[in-house]
DNA sequence: TGCAAAATAGAACGGTCGTTCTTTTTTGTG
DNA sequence: CACAAAAAAGAACGACCGTTCTATTTTGCA
């Protein structure tokens, strides 16, 4: 929550390029750009905890050991704090999460390197919060930019999970005429289940069931083992088909 | 949101019995319940839409048209006014979910209800919001009694989940060496994915996604159709196995 | 080293919050 | 109808919020 470098791109200050040096008197940008990245790595690990709506920027200059105005002028306005913070959060869940399972090969072994990379992620955050969770609760029916930048976000994640189920289809490694959109939607419950029973009621052996459902999305998914009677899984159950939504 | 009838019990006020009349001076008590009920009811709708955390007296106050005091005498503290709005979601959904699913025969059945009635419900909760899932993220490691009486109710629905489900067993109806806490863990998953694909990313078809996972369920863990392969599922995935949690 | 620009601090603003008091109104019954 | 108890209103409190404005300090190149 604190050891990750600066990262320079904090966000939309030095449009124009030249990576460092001269504004527009020939004058150096360095200190801000660097202090602003570390408000921001303390802003996401309060954000974390208490969520982006309970992070407030006196709690932040206190934990910063700054002035409330000193935090604010790097920001101009909460939304834009609460932006960088998802975009901070983004990159970080993009490092850890998503490049490395790049490596892997396409198809099934991509596809459980993602599972598993989101899981290591997921079983931290059972301790610390995730902004994935907790901001689409909080921004559910608040519309905005922030909402927009968590919502994008978080659209791009669970894009490239369905990106990689069809490109292991694509190379047979799974049922041809399975739903990618149905399976992904299966492993994000998965998640979302375990950080739920974990986190909130504490329930001990989350992450061993989260890890066997996914197991189990693969054998009834996946073409190996047993694909006698149902193909494309099953049809949705009979009484309940409620046309809302 | 607001149709619902008084309900009486609505709290730790009149402790012995007496079901109305005569206090300690032989006083009736009614129009106080009378308006305690319909300000829990207002609450309740408030705290659905922007969280137990973001619901404010003053803002409760002006949907009753009337004074904070006022609405405030009724509780005595924020925290008792959180805890009633739980205690009356909880009364409803036992009702709504839980009651008609018992009427359904014990076994695959009263699972099937419990499940129907649950989307049912969620479905509805897609534009109106969910206090089990948004106070689950705002009181996730808040200790208190909010906290305690939240997931106390939480406990209790999931428990009767479980319950239903090894009754199922008990009958025949499922695998006996199926792992009861992995099913409803799985079934949870939906519901929580269903929530937030839905209501905060706006994805279509997310409910007949959260029923075909439910079926899916079934036939995994039901021994009907194609009992070859894996009996109690599958292990979990090979690389994490985080010894945390 | 001087000096403008950038970064930070400090004080104050209007607003809302939960809560506490005191006063007024409403209620229900003897 | 009277009258005490219950319910509601009203005003004020201290605390924190995001934000604005002005002053001070720090920075980094000429």
């Amino acid at each position: 929550m604190s050891a990750t470098p600066p990262s320079t791109k904090t966000s939309l200050a030095n449009l124009a390029g030249h990576s460092r040096l001269t504004g527009a008197h020939g004058r150096a940008v360095q200190k801000g750009q660097q202090t602003k990245a570390a408000i921001v790595d303390a802003a996401l690990g309060l954000a974390t905890q208490i969520g982006l709506e309970g992070l407030s920027i006196g709690a932040l200059a206190e934990v910063m050991h700054m002035s409330k105005s000193g935090v604010f002028a790097h920001f101009g306005s909460r939304e834009e704090l609460q932006i960088s913070v998802i975009r901070e959060y983004h990159d970080r869940f993009e490092h850890e999460v998503f490049y490395p399972a790049l490596e892997e090969e396409r198809g099934l072994p991509r596809v459980r390197a993602l599972f598993a990379n989101w899981m290591k992620r997921t079983s931290v955050e059972i301790d610390s919060g995730c902004i994935y969770i907790s901001g689409a609760v909080e921004f559910d029916d608040r519309p905005g930019p922030v909402r927009d930048a968590l919502a994008n976000s978080v659209k791009t994640w669970l894009a490239a999970v369905h990106r990689a189920v069809v490109q292991a289809q694509e190379m047979g490694q799974l049922h041809a005429d399975a739903d990618a959109h149905q399976m992904a939607f299966e492993i994000h419950g998965l998640i979302l289940a375990l950080h739920y029973e974990a986190r909130f009621l504490k329930y001990p052996g989350s992450i061993a069931r989260a890890n066997t459902g996914f197991a189990n999305i693969l054998s009834r998914f996946g073409h190996d083992a047993s694909a006698s009677a149902r193909r494309k899984s099953v049809k949705p159950v009979q009484s309940i088909r409620n046309p809302k939504e």
